[in-house]
DNA sequence: GCTTATTATTTTGAATGTCAAATGATTTGA
DNA sequence: TCAAATCATTTGACATTCAAAATAATAAGC
């Protein structure tokens, strides 16, 4: 492999990290869910469409610990974003689902998402599409590993 | 474009983004820079090896305001990376740069950054590359349009 | 040369985000 | 039954962040 791909594709890594945390930061204060903060949104993003997930899990997702995400939902819930039910079967467990509100945001912010991809792929062949696939596959992959190695 | 194709591309980035900070998080905290934490690593990265950008640069390519900066400095200066030298010909400017100690942790950054792009293009010939880099670029101009117009 | 505006940075105050440890509630297993 | 395990929440201490105000230096206009 060519090492001058290597030396472009990491600034554009770094440069891409930054600038989609601050257009989805900027996005949100230009809209009527100015008050949500962008780890706010990312948690309503984890929590997703359907009623499925724990408070452990969506922590996990989320990569804080179970008492930072509590903080978290309490803030949502106070704002009208999230609801927490507590399960019959066993209650020491409570799942996290989005109220109209919360998936309102949540299919908005999933459209910024798609748009953004459409745009990445938009006037690249197939081929190439499929080629940036593998290319994030391998990347996702090797992370993967990576972070598996230092968990244990 | 193919609509599977933009379908597989989203949750791919959301997890490499994840993955990534996480990694990098982890990866500080068992060397001997653990008195750094990974917001406090970029800015050292955005400082980089030549003593040339004034606080105001590093603030924007690190996306925070000057005043978050200059608290994020004085850290890293109390720590032993950063040095602040005032400008003489102009002394409202200062210019931000790396010690010794913060020019061995860019370099180890840096190669921790080649390492995973090295892996992730190894097994892919010149043109999946190519698509690649591409698509990054794509991806990059897309996001620099975007930031350009909220910022208008 | 003075006054005013501009530029660059720092300081401050308030809000949010974070973790580790302690606590509460419930279930599981011996 | 009751001790241990599990899931979630609360608490206390810091870290991070921004906006706005303060400070400082320089430039511009008269």
């Amino acid at each position: 492999m060519d090492e001058g791909l290597v030396k472009e594709v990491n600034p554009y890594l770094v440069t891409i990290f930054n600038q989609v945390l601050n257009i989805e930061e900027k996005a949100l204060k230009g809209s009527e869910f100015k008050d949500l903060s962008i780890k706010e949104m990312h948690t309503i993003e984890a929590i997703g469409m359907y009623r499925e997930h724990t408070t452990s899990e969506v922590a996990k997702k989320t990569s804080v610990t179970v008492g930072t995400l509590t903080v978290t939902i309490n803030n949502l819930v106070k704002k009208g974003y999230v609801e927490r039910i507590r399960m019959d079967n066993d209650r020491r467990v409570v799942k996290l689902g989005l109220t109209n509100k919360g998936r309102l945001l949540y299919r908005l912010h999933d459209k910024f998402h798609r748009d953004m991809v459409k745009e990445t792929l938009g006037g690249m062949s197939q081929e190439e599409g499929e080629a940036l696939i593998k290319g994030l596959r391998n990347l996702h992959d090797f992370l993967a590993r990576t972070q598996q190695t230092l968990n244990e």
